[in-house]
DNA sequence: AACATTTAATACTAAAGAGTACGAAATACG
DNA sequence: CGTATTTCGTACTCTTTAGTATTAAATGTT
């Protein structure tokens, strides 16, 4: 059991990706896919809600591709995380008990709470601009395998 | 996505049942299933993992069942989930990254790890005594449907 | 207009998680 | 010894998540 999905972890290191560009023109998500490793028709699929929740846009035909709606600096992690996981991660009991609340609660629900509080705030103040400049900074790494390799000019 | 399986809720569930008795004798699975409203059959598998890790003990035959192997005080949250989910809650980058560590970490790696460490804290710390005393104090809801109904001696 | 490129949409396959069923093994009790 | 009770082990089904494939739609270029 994850905290993400693999589609949301997908599209966290996509919006990374993208956030960590020079400029922000629209990138081939064939291109994205091939640097971080992940099935080029899976990121499709992933970066397509991102789009249908606005946080990307995209553009058909040559020289298409997708791109960051929004400045990177106004994107956070939880706006990623909710769009293809839902919020979920951020309300739900520990428990998994429909109903549990401050007036009816579990058990765990204090100490969970406290958690979740927590982690929502986190992701809500971390922005993509924050984790992009610590991926270029840090020469951190991305991508499960070999590592994010050089931008090889697209032609 | 959650946080803990299905499988995992169901065993912390039962955990704090059974620390909520006030004897701590063998309690037919049957039981627990009914007062926490889940499927007998897949409540029995997850408690075979509760056993075989060591958390409970087993008994066949007539008036048989499970018990806590240890005092409630010595059971943590934690203890539960890493027999069930494993620790990869505990352990895991956030985004899935294989090697992610201090050496050769992620964007996020900061920011999830002190979160982490502080789920392992609270959990680690957190007995079943404790959850159990907070059900009964409090006549908090344990189950996800009616309730927790009154006890009925066993015949 | 024709063609190449690139996302959108849909459908399909594979794997994992959740849930069900049933027979085998252990044990108490008459 | 036989029978009822209760866990153990295995196998099966259903649902969700992950991943693959294919066709349609949009758009720039020649």
């Amino acid at each position: 059991m994850t905290v993400l999905s693999k589609s949301c972890i997908y599209g966290v290191q996509a919006a990374i990706y993208l956030a960590s560009l020079p400029k922000s023109e629209y990138v081939s998500i064939q291109e994205v896919a091939g640097k971080l490793n992940i099935s080029f028709h899976f990121l499709t699929k992933v970066l397509q809600i991102l789009t249908q929740a606005g946080i990307m846009i995209s553009y058909r035909g040559p020289n298409g591709g997708i791109a960051l709606a929004r400045p990177s600096s106004s994107v956070s992690l939880a706006d990623i995380i909710g769009a293809i996981d839902g919020t979920e991660v951020f309300t739900e009991c520990l428990l998994g008990l429909p109903g549990c609340g401050h007036a009816d609660p579990c058990p765990a629900h204090e100490q969970w709470t406290s958690m979740r509080n927590r982690l929502y705030h986190i992701c809500k103040t971390t922005t993509l601009e924050e984790l992009a400049t610590k991926a270029s900074e840090l020469n951190v790494r991305l991508a499960a395998h070999p590592l994010v390799q050089h931008f090889t000019p697209k032609e």
